[in-house]
DNA sequence: CGATGCTTTGAGGGATATCAAGAGGGGTGG
DNA sequence: CCACCCCTCTTGATATCCCTCAAAGCATCG
């Protein structure tokens, strides 16, 4: 992926909540930066420290999460192309999670003093990227409902439509399909439940006829159906335009 | 509490984690505002709504939460005197929780239209308000880990660390005590789980001599101790000044 | 002083964590 | 090319935690 594209990204996952100004995109195209590839479980980002770049996805999937004394490990979120993981960092130094890859990913890294500089002079593109932090905000809020207040299959079910419908908005998508190379293990890091009930939920999910997961890729069969499931509703992404998959 | 009284609130709050220049200062003071007092329980933002003014909490406790269709409620935050509950309402229109006094509450509202406008004359004072927000997205993302990854006791101990040691950074602590209103009912909405095991767990706590929640009054008597159950490390609320109360 | 709402406590049953073991698949090295 | 190994998925059995239900205690307030 070349820069071009990394730009370009950018530009067209700004655009899906924020309006950018020609002046906005030209001062994106402007940014430099490096482009890096990880391999799967690969952290590019760790606790603890202070980065001086901040990372655009460009392909693959990412994960933030946090891991505690005993080794425990908690996904926060995942992140797909055009995803900044971590532009907190620009204003809170020290990052309190790490960040991995979850199947293979390319990742650009633009410095943030060329983003700060960018923002002083197009404030209408510092705007859309608060916005896009703010959407994140929104996205942990809602996983912190989703770990406390649903059941098993319903918060599996609501996992499955976010990053669905997310990817859709990006553009991700095969179809039906989407390639989400996660392992069980993993899912049960983000849902906060023990493997073996990972398997049975997926199980129950499957038996519902609405939604397959297995080996790395997410089939939707009936979105309507696995919306109801997961009391799925999409207006805390605040993407400006539903895409039309919405129920 | 006087309009003099909620700028400075303000400013104190921010100052916690950013510098803000006289200018910004000035800027602040500036922000007309109106004040409305809340009974226990009662909502003053409801999910849903897109507000046109944003929330500055002057007085007492107030919590951000989910409803989900069957009615269960997931708090997802609490807040107290000089945070600003709503503000990413500036940017995302709509909002996807409901905000409630915990206790008796008084809330300053300040119109988004004054507050783009400081932000357009000062870009520090925007930084510090997204920074603000910032902090807000690491509390939740705390939050997910919290409900997923602790036992029931070190969660517990550690919402009562975020809170008390936040409470003590905003100079709200009466010596070691500090009041939270909350009954047994919010607190397993908080932390996902029954009001017989709220009970248990508190008891639990209790016999560790290090903390006691009663009569909605948190009582800290073991600092240290009450860290190390809960793991906690304040590094994610990015004060600049731990007040030096980190064990 | 009865009513109401919150806290406290107990009992029982169900969901899920834990433990254990086998199956399948891909990669590696003989 | 095959055998072996390792990793993940799959499944079953068991133990335990916690949710649910029920009821009593306690304070506040009309």
């Amino acid at each position: 992926m070349d820069a071009h594209n990394a730009h370009q990204l950018l530009v067209r996952s700004l655009q899906t909540h924020s309006r950018l100004a020609k002046q906005d995109v030209r001062e994106i195209a402007a940014l430099p930066h490096e482009i890096r590839e990880f391999q799967p479980g690969e952290d590019f980002i760790h606790q603890g420290e202070a980065p001086k770049v901040a990372a655009l996805v460009v392909s693959g999937t990412v994960g933030r999460y946090h891991i505690l004394r005993n080794g425990r490990r908690q996904y926060i979120s995942f992140h797909i192309a055009g995803d900044l993981p971590d532009v907190q960092a620009l204003f809170l130094r020290e990052m309190d999670h790490s960040v991995c890859a979850i199947g293979a990913a390319i990742v650009a890294f633009v410095p943030h003093r060329m983003l700060m500089r960018a923002f002083n002079r197009r404030p209408s593109f510092a705007f859309a990227i608060w916005r896009e932090t703010l959407i994140d905000a929104a996205i942990f809020r809602e996983a912190v409902t989703n770990n406390g207040a649903r059941s098993n299959v319903a918060g599996m079910a609501h996992l499955f439509c976010e990053l669905f419908y997310r990817a859709r908005e990006a553009g991700l998508n095969n179809g039906m399909t989407w390639d989400f190379p996660v392992s069980l293990t993993q899912l049960g890091e983000t849902l906060a439940i023990a493997i073996a009930t990972v398997h049975r939920t997926l199980r129950e999910l499957r038996a519902t006829s609405t939604v397959d997961f297995r080996d790395g890729k997410l089939v939707v069969n009936d979105w309507t159906g696995l919306v109801k499931i997961a009391e799925f509703d999409p207006g805390y992404l605040h993407t400006r335009d539903p895409l039309g998959i919405s129920p």
